[in-house]
DNA sequence: CCTCCACTACACTGGTCTGTGAAGTTCAGC
DNA sequence: GCTGAACTTCACAGACCAGTGTAGTGGAGG
């Protein structure tokens, strides 16, 4: 809230349905899923029911709305930092690590994803493919750029950043460990220098 | 369920609440918390609402015991690998990786404790001090084992290892990467070592 | 014998949940 | 001036929610 650059979810949505979808996008990452009603959503948007299931369709198309306009908001802002990082392939490899600070800071309630999946328990619900989908980018992300660095052993190297990386925010969340994400950071880059081949 | 060796939080727990216990911490953990009724597990535990709410109190009540009780076995597991480990301070620091693995191969629905913060965003909820006191406690665990070894920057390794090992749960279970154990113990070890003065 | 305790049976309160139906309003663009 | 889209109003269905009140049963231990 409060950002004067539009926040959620963009391309071609009616002006109620965007309100919608920056409430609802608030709503369900701060209390949770469950815990929100499309009453609360509607009211809050300034809208009624009526409007809410004439764009969303469901409660469940307005989470998947949700979450597929949070993977795509957080994937470009990765690529933009990849292109803006064209040199240093190691630190290429980091990139993810140096969003993390930025993300973290904007609230204690951890990552949408992992807390989405939490309250999904059915492996086929649509908005839970989104989150897997998610968290397996992030790893061939890893490998892609561990292969361009040249490290060794690079999808075993994946796993472990993106373990450190889910890890980060999880012990920053829920331990209050605000040194999470810098200290994170600092052990991937420990872990791919050491995968490097001595030059 | 389908334990023979009894399931859940047993001391002086009467037989009807000790079957509530052990339905509730099933359907809490597989369904989500909001996602299950106070009838359904009466009504799987073979008990009446009113015992239920004469053992536990509220809905809540009975939500704080089924997470001291899983983190209390937690705790009792780990302690007892310590104990079978005293002698070398490395695989000392590494033992709750071990026991990473059949804690993971148990469920697919990752840490009890990661999902039902997500479910409690009240910062003040009994269940969510149970939660971040499990959590800051690996931390300081893993800061007194690394102590034990000697490593160098004990404070920074253990918000390390603690994102390593929380990430390889959440890896596990979102990304469905069986490996993630196993990858994150090997990049602990790694990082240990690597704090080890050289002898 | 009697008391206490674990537990049953079951109706009931007041509230919230997602989702729908039908009719009407406002307004931009052709 | 008309159409169509976006949106409002409001009533309503049917299920589920946590939690309570009252009355009664069965068995173990003093």
């Amino acid at each position: 809230m409060t950002a004067p650059t539009t926040g959620a979810g963009d391309r071609r949505l009616t002006p109620g349905a965007r309100r919608i979808l920056e409430v609802a996008s608030e709503l369900f990452y701060r209390r949770g899923i469950h815990a929100v009603g499309v009453d609360t959503i509607a009211a809050e948007s300034g809208v009624t029911k009526r409007t809410l299931y004439d764009r969303f369709g469901s409660k469940d198309g307005l989470l998947v709305a949700y979450l597929e306009t949070r993977d795509r908001r957080w994937r470009a802002r990765i690529a933009s930092r990849l292109e803006a990082e064209r040199e240093d392939p190691v630190r290429r490899v980091l990139v993810p690590f140096d969003v993390l600070p930025e993300w973290l800071s904007e609230s204690d309630r951890g990552c949408s994803f992992i807390n989405a999946f939490a309250e999904l328990p059915e492996p086929d619900h649509p908005g839970r493919q989104v989150i897997v989908a998610e968290k397996k980018w992030l790893r061939s992300l890893f490998y892609e750029l561990l292969v361009e660095a040249g490290a060794t052993r690079p999808d075993d190297l994946a796993v472990q950043l993106l373990s450190l990386h889910e890890g980060a925010v999880v012990s920053s969340a829920i331990a209050e460990e605000s040194a999470a994400a810098g200290a994170a950071r600092s052990a991937a880059r420990s872990l791919v220098t050491a995968a490097l081949p001595a030059r």
